[in-house]
DNA sequence: TACCATTGCTTAAACGTTTAAGCAATGTGA
DNA sequence: TCACATTGCTTAAACGTTTAAGCAATGGTA
């Protein structure tokens, strides 16, 4: 069994042909290469015999694409952008492309060098779950004129391409529910957070109280710190619980909101969804370990991931018209954690 | 701002010299290279002005190695795995490594298509977690001579570096857990697999009891496959529960396991530990959001991780001794869901 | 018959590095 | 003073591809 070393001359070589005519063949262009029939066959006989594996750097060096996507993701601990990560994987694979992912941790400096890091590896594009203060590597990105698709997260004040979620509708969607299941005071929590998507989520939910004829009191939006989150979620329950008009339902607007203030609504002995009705954003199935079913508002990972990777694809093949936009509806999955109140 | 373009060429027409010089200077050996302090330094000035950056390909094709490690997972939308990638990652790029992960999904023929295409990109090594019937694979590596690291799972017929749990220990220890509590007739749910390390773990788990004076039953020990997880839990479950004799606690001996089983439990009723006492293997985060706080033996994500990356990272820098193995003992995280039977 | 197009192939440069080998100038020791 | 070592640089080949350009033989058309 010979190893990886078989190249081109080799191929070359046994066939007593020049390299040229083995490359026209086996990258699929002897017609321009204008390849005899005969020889063609003969040099895909000798390819196969010998267990030819093109040097896919040497092919890169050459021709300046190495096929492969970057793929910065805010915090790939986070399982639902895990599951993007690996729905984009799947899919550039599928593509002939390979991706190299690496996580940010939703620390902007952590992201640009990243991003440096995968520049330097040359790969062709970017896809990017951005992080706050990431206008500067989206402006490095336009400048240096490197293709990218931002995923899940946008900057507005960019023209970018771009595949999101309708979060303000997703978040309204939520609110109006619990609404309509006869929750009236509804706390809202969400990371702390300039970003876009954070302030469409809280406007869709203040947007859904309003029009059902609830104020939004500022005191039932909680935010808070990433960094902190452990500490801060307690005390932004312990506020939304402890008054003398508590708050009879709550939405998170993330899975790692959700998964430490469900902990801490254990701890508090809070029953859902009789004390508190609960929607989440988020990732489903590991929501299904809670005493009760807890509601979510389903993103569909594959849509957002799938389309994420052939909008960057179409890009990379040369398309460059106007900046495309991708929206999404999340999908509401109603259980028990938000049941109609008795 | 000047993109990518700037070559060793162009930084050595602006200094007038030849590339070579250029390239034993920003390579660091102008040692070797014998070149002139002077020199050096204007050579350095003059990479910054222009924001040099070589060309990894270039490098890579030159020098044959590509600094690119592969990471073969079994399955990534597993949260532990998902977060030994990301510790792997980490480790890596610390070193200055890139990785590529790929998630065979716990399918051979998966993992061996993306062994092909890792080594078709040049990796100059592999961190593999094999998944079922991956000794080809083992074999394949080994006769291209390309290194490699089992993580997590290893195969003991073959004679391969590998960084793994004490399994047998890490089980023994729960089953003991448990009979000192008080349990007596404990469960034990597995995948159905030949893997060396599912059978140390039912090895585990069977020699506490036995040592304990329980003769451990085989209706006890239920397999589940991988791909029916969902239908053949709930009849796992209901064997063991639905008899004259049921059992008074589980060892689920995944992450995945104790979710469906878990959820399956709530749907059936069953209190936790007072029906049932529960510890589990797999990823401890997610297990709070259980209404009672699920033990679980806690396996050193980290240092399973960074040992793998430097143990390869050592084979890489041409290390050709003996097999390597590295076995890291689990840590029993006791609560709620195992705590003394009354 | 003369001309041109087509077919089947080869040559050679290029992508951006690394590095062995060589060359000239200077320094050193006997 | 000669021999040789050291210093500071250049040349050029090599890694494995791709592809424009060129060349010779054949076929077709006028």
């Amino acid at each position: 069994m010979k190893s990886d070393k078989v190249s081109l001359s080799d191929i070359a070589k046994a066939a007593g042909v020049s390299t040229a005519l083995v490359s026209y063949v086996m990258s699929g262009k002897e017609k321009e290469g204008r390849v005899g029939q005969e020889m063609a066959n003969r040099i895909r006989e000798i390819a196969k015999e010998l267990n030819y594996q093109p040097n896919l750097l040497a092919k890169s060096l050459r021709n300046g694409r190495t096929n492969t996507i970057g793929l910065i993701i805010a915090d790939i601990s986070n399982p639902f952008f895990a599951n993007i990560a690996r729905e984009v994987e799947d899919e550039s694979r599928r593509n002939g492309y390979t991706i190299i992912i690496g996580s940010s941790d939703e620390d902007a400096d952590k992201a640009w060098d990243l991003m440096n890091v995968l520049i330097n590896r040359q790969v062709d594009g970017f896809i990017i779950v951005s992080s706050e203060n990431s206008g500067r590597l989206v402006e490095h990105l336009q400048n240096i004129r490197l293709p990218f698709v931002l995923l899940d997260r946008h900057f507005p004040e960019y023209n970018t391409d771009f595949v999101v979620t309708n979060n303000a509708k997703a978040s309204h969607e939520a609110g109006s529910h619990l609404i309509q299941n006869g929750y009236r005071r509804i706390g809202f929590i969400a990371y702390k957070s300039a970003m876009f998507h954070v302030k469409e989520r809280i406007r869709g939910y203040q947007e859904a109280l309003q029009e059902h004829g609830i104020e939004p009191k500022a005191t039932w939006l909680k935010e808070v710190q990433f960094n902190a989150i452990e500490s801060e979620i307690r005390t932004a329950i312990d506020e939304l619980v402890q008054t003398e008009e508590p708050i009879d339902a709550i939405i998170f607007s993330t899975y790692g909101l959700a998964v430490n203030g469900l902990k801490y609504l254990n701890e508090l002995r809070l029953r859902v969804p009789e004390d508190l009705g609960v929607v989440s954003f988020g990732q489903a199935e590991v929501f299904d370990l809670y005493y009760c079913p807890i509601s979510y508002m389903r993103q569909p990972i594959d849509v957002l991931g799938k389309k994420a990777v052939s909008m960057l694809i179409t890009r990379l093949s040369g398309e460059s018209g106007e900046a495309q936009h991708f929206t999404v509806d999340a999908q509401l999955i109603a259980r028990e954690s938000s049941r109609p109140k008795v």
